[in-house]
DNA sequence: TATATAATCTATAATATTACTCGAAAAAAT
DNA sequence: ATTTTTTCGAGTAATATTATAGATTATATA
């Protein structure tokens, strides 16, 4: 399951897509639009900034915005930064490896061999997928 | 994550599919083979009994073994038996749908169409891969 | 029938993770 | 100065996961 950290982050991260050319927005704005507790919400956009995603202005007036085109911001780097690992077992991630406890062998390993597979199949889409997708699926959505 | 439930229930399955024709195997010899603690291992095996995929038999001479032949039990009962939905986010699952706490309109939720993509992608390899697809793996592992 | 074996059942403890909260400090605008 | 807003460090509450304990039931066999 996708952490609610994640889902947060993502859903910041489409508000501020949606709001390029404007002033920065204030994480209370962002937080009562989605519905995302505000002290919690701090935390997440304050890890997205330190991960290079967004802009941020203290004071009046402050607030944050995307550093980047919502078209080169993917979700698999935003999972990554919020959630940690993509695949569903240590062993087969790339970023984030590590041994299985009971693992006898693991160049042998079935259950590897076969989550190597759902996880290329998953970083396949999360890696093509940017959040200037999401909101182009969701304009999309609303047409049909 | 894939829980250590999970991944001790397909272990134990691989177990009891390369001892097919042999009588049943008991679980504490399971839990020694694959390093798995006893005590939880009896209640994955209960599980997994009374959802139908094995076999068991109390006493001396007792224990386990496989009440399907291991092509017919897929990756995807196993899981959902032990962890619950396949899918990332609950409005997306097939089998343990719920609405998202937060969502304003699950019918144009960007989030919710691309996690429906990445759970068809994992559903279709969990959904052909058996556990003799695992014990195949082993040895092609193994050979190569 | 007694004994040993092995699954079953119910409960609970230990640990880890997730989700969230608090309060004060720092930066910026007016 | 005062207000606004992010930043920072820490702490806590809720929940889920992992594991353990002990008594009970079923079966085989001597």
């Amino acid at each position: 399951m996708l952490s609610k950290k994640t889902k947060y982050a993502i859903k910041a991260l489409v508000v501020l897509g949606k709001n390029m050319d404007q002033p920065p927005m204030q994480i209370s704005k962002i937080a009562e639009l989605e519905r995302i507790p505000k002290k919690f919400l701090e935390q997440i956009l304050l890890d997205l900034r330190n991960a290079g995603f967004l802009y941020s202005k203290k004071g009046a007036g402050g607030g944050y915005s995307l550093n980047r085109d919502p078209k080169e911001i993917f979700l698999v780097s935003i999972m990554r930064i919020t959630d940690g690992p993509i695949a569903m077992v240590p062993c087969a991630s790339l970023n984030f490896y590590h041994k299985c406890d009971e693992c006898h062998q693991e160049s042998t390993c079935g259950i590897r061999d076969v989550f190597v597979d759902v996880r290329d199949a998953t970083l396949k889409i999360l890696s093509e997928t940017s959040i200037a997708d999401i909101i182009k699926r969701e304009t999309t959505l609303i047409s049909v």
